[in-house]
RNA sequence: GCCUCCAUAGCUCAGCUGGUUAGAGCAUCUGACUGUUAAUCAGAGGGUCAUAGGUUCAAGUCCUGUUGGGGGCGCCA
């Protein structure tokens, strides 16, 4: 008989067909005369309650069976008599793919931490709070590819190794072919890169950007999602070593344009998250709150899907760096010296508490900054006309702070080229990134979306390490 | 990398200022129960209190090292 998903059964109403459904075993609960065992295959949160009629067969059966088993059960579709769901399965023919030993299997019908789940990463897939955040995930994805689709974006696979040692987004890690037993060394004691497998030093790319913006300059609209790899020893709740990130990069925006782009992609999968994931999305804000349950009042996170909403209905507050800095130098905190960093003036890089104190204090929702001091951002952003100030934007969201960080590009070739000097960035790995604004230069813009980032807005989760499912960092490898 | 906190049964945790045979709930096993909803009720098994030292008449409890983990900060997405 064919199988019929879990999601697909719960809403049918054809009463008395005979079916196959299979999963895995939540919970077992049996009394004299009757058994229950809820079933899940993962294609919804909800469980298929499956009942069985006790006799020496089956009480024989029901011995095998516990939380993590895995059954093929041929039965009846019927009008539940209980009260928790509407259809139920009256079995026939019980089949035990595979046992799951109680003594062995980590996994209990209960409540675990997120640490112990984090530790046992490899059947962490089978709760139900990890699986509402992959099917989450998934969609998001999905939202994501759709957005730019309908927009006329074209999707660049833009490299994963890279030759490139100066994209200046972070520490790399190194991608060699050499026996680092023996490695072959110049007479003047640097390694020497002409026997690897590229004949030079490559490593995995820190961002798609530069050649996104070749791909730009001629596509008018395209982005990357695809993985990147940072080797800094970040130990947070939201940076992992080996994360997915968003980046679009569009000819003739400028840095308007580049904002009112991000807000809407932002709102277009927050919105699409909304409309198809609503049952895992309730699952997902009841964990939450019920976490939360022993905090005080005030240290309660908004409810996960009234937060998601209030994304949606306000515009974003759009200042510049140096209106945010008059707004930090006034504010209570700062003239309290109740900030660790207190603000002292113009050109300060702001921290993490002085965005959160911007986005959850002082405009209480999600924070556009712009036109930052050139000398805190990258050298490829567009100076402006102060001399002083780039045009660059950074999207602040509560809770997570930084969730995009974008500009407008320097399009001008004199421009870049004396950043590149002043900065000592080798001219000679960045040449076909300078000949760009050398061959038909034009205004353009792009940002990257952290898209862990994004989950842990959408999941309400407060660690990154819980919304990918293996993730990547400092002396963490296990799966 | 810096700062902090934590480690007691398979899981979640209690164990007050060091003081007799280390506790609970869930899980497991046994039994009860005519349909349950992480079912309920009764009983049983299960711990060299992360690890190595030290202080003390006495250490789960105090001190030091090690290992593993949480949180904050920095770097950023």
């Amino acid at each position: 008989m064919k199988r019929t998903e879990i999601k697909t059964l719960l809403q049918r109403t054809d009463y008395g067909s005979t079916i196959n459904v299979k999963g895995w075993v939540r919970t077992k609960r049996s009394s004299k005369n009757v058994a229950f065992i809820a079933m899940n295959d993962g294609s919804t949160l909800n469980n298929v309650q499956i009942v069985v009629e006790m006799n020496e067969e089956n009480d024989k059966l029901l011995n095998r069976i516990h939380t993590g088993a895995s059954l093929s059960v041929d039965g009846i579709l019927a009008e539940s008599m209980g009260s928790g769901q509407k259809v139920e399965v009256q079995s026939q023919t019980i089949e035990i793919l595979g046992e799951a030993n109680p003594d062995e299997y980590p996994l209990q019908p209960k409540k675990h931490s997120l640490e112990f789940l984090r530790e046992k990463a490899y059947l962490r897939f089978r709760t139900s709070t990890f699986s509402a955040v992959a099917r989450v995930r998934h969609a998001m994805i999905f939202a994501i590819h759709q957005f730019f689709n309908d927009r006329g974006f074209y999707n660049i696979h833009t490299p994963i190794i890279t030759g490139s040692d100066a994209e200046g987004a972070g520490e790399m890690f190194q991608v060699t072919t050499l026996d680092l037993e023996h490695l072959p060394k110049n007479p003047d004691g640097t390694i020497d890169y002409k026997n690897d497998f590229f004949g030079k030093a490559a490593n995995l790319t820190v961002s798609g950007q530069l050649e996104g913006e070749l791909a730009a300059l001629a596509l008018s609209n395209i982005y990357t999602f695809g993985p990147t790899f940072r080797a800094e020893n970040s130990n947070t709740t939201r940076h992992l070593a080996e994360f997915w990130m968003i980046e679009p990069e569009m000819a003739f925006y400028d840095l308007t344009d580049n904002m009112d782009l991000a807000e809407d992609l932002l709102k277009y999968v927050v919105k699409y998250g909304l409309d198809h994931c609503k049952e895992d999305l309730e699952f997902l804000s009841n964990r939450l709150q019920d976490e939360e349950k022993n905090k005080k009042a005030e240290e309660r996170s908004m409810e996960l899907i009234e937060k998601l909403k209030f994304v949606l209905d306000e515009p974003f507050a759009r200042v510049t760096y140096t209106e945010a800095i008059d707004i930090l130098m006034s504010s209570k905190p700062n003239k309290k010296q109740q900030f660790q960093y207190v603000i002292e003036g113009w050109g300060a890089d702001l921290q993490s508490e002085h965005e959160r104190y911007l986005v959850e204090k002082h405009f209480k929702r999600p924070v556009i900054l712009t036109d930052y001091p050139a000398s805190i951002k990258a050298f490829y952003m567009k100076q402006n006309e102060d001399g002083k100030t780039v045009r660059a934007m950074d999207i602040l969201f509560p809770q997570i702070g930084e969730i995009v960080g974008g500009s407008q590009r320097e399009e001008s070739y004199e421009k870049l080229y004396a950043k590149i000097k002043e900065l000592n960035i080798p001219e000679s790995t960045m040449w076909w990134y300078l000949d760009t604004r050398k061959f038909g230069t034009v205004p353009h813009s792009g940002f990257g979306l952290g898209f862990e980032r994004l989950i842990l807005f959408m999941t309400g989760m407060t660690n990154i390490r819980d919304v990918i499912p293996f993730p990547r960092t400092p002396l963490n490898l296990e799966f």
